[in-house]
DNA sequence: ATTACATATAGAAATATTTAAATATGTATA
DNA sequence: TATACATATTTAAATATTTCTATATGTAAT
């Protein structure tokens, strides 16, 4: 769990907004998740790419498919070091 | 409260090891912040106004010395809208 | 008033991040 | 195996961030 790369990861509108789709639109492919934004496919990919090796998303594949998925675990684990650290 | 603004301030391991000085030691001035680092005055006063601006510290002028303080309430408003938004 | 100390601001270089166009790779179906 | 679709990578431009030096401003004591 590499907290700087998940700050980081978190401090950027649109890929907090992609963890935001994530959660409302479940089973969501890449594809999908792209037409949500107007940025292009190779820019969602490289924000995928970041949310992904900070351990924020999980994919699966599905046929052509890639299911993303949010990684609550990780995310929980990010709060919980900011509430020790910095909450008393 | 600005999210966006406060997530970027969180991003950047100079700020976060600030905020934790700022716990560890109560009532430090700039001056004395900056002997934890090994960056030059200039360079902390920058951060230290990201910090400000966002919300996440307060000041106190004592004499010469200015005074920091962690501003745990908008920290907690923070870490609530992540849960809020990214916890189901 | 002058001096010394504490912090802030301006300006500029180095580095990092965001973005898109072009292209590559992987995968299913005809 | 050829084609179409889904996603990833490369490259490069635009923009943002980090950092420093030099300088300015604010404040207290001499």
């Amino acid at each position: 769990m590499n907290f700087l790369k998940i700050s980081k990861a978190l401090a950027d509108e649109t890929r907090y907004k992609m963890l935001k789709t994530l959660i409302a639109e479940k089973e969501i492919s890449c594809g999908e998740l792209e037409r949500h934004f107007t940025l292009s496919q190779p820019t969602i990919s490289h924000h995928l790419k970041i949310l992904y090796d900070c351990g924020l998303i999980s994919t699966k594949k599905e046929g052509k498919h890639s299911i993303l998925s949010l990684n609550q675990d990780n995310l929980n684990k990010y709060l919980t070091i900011i509430k020790k650290d910095l909450l008393v």
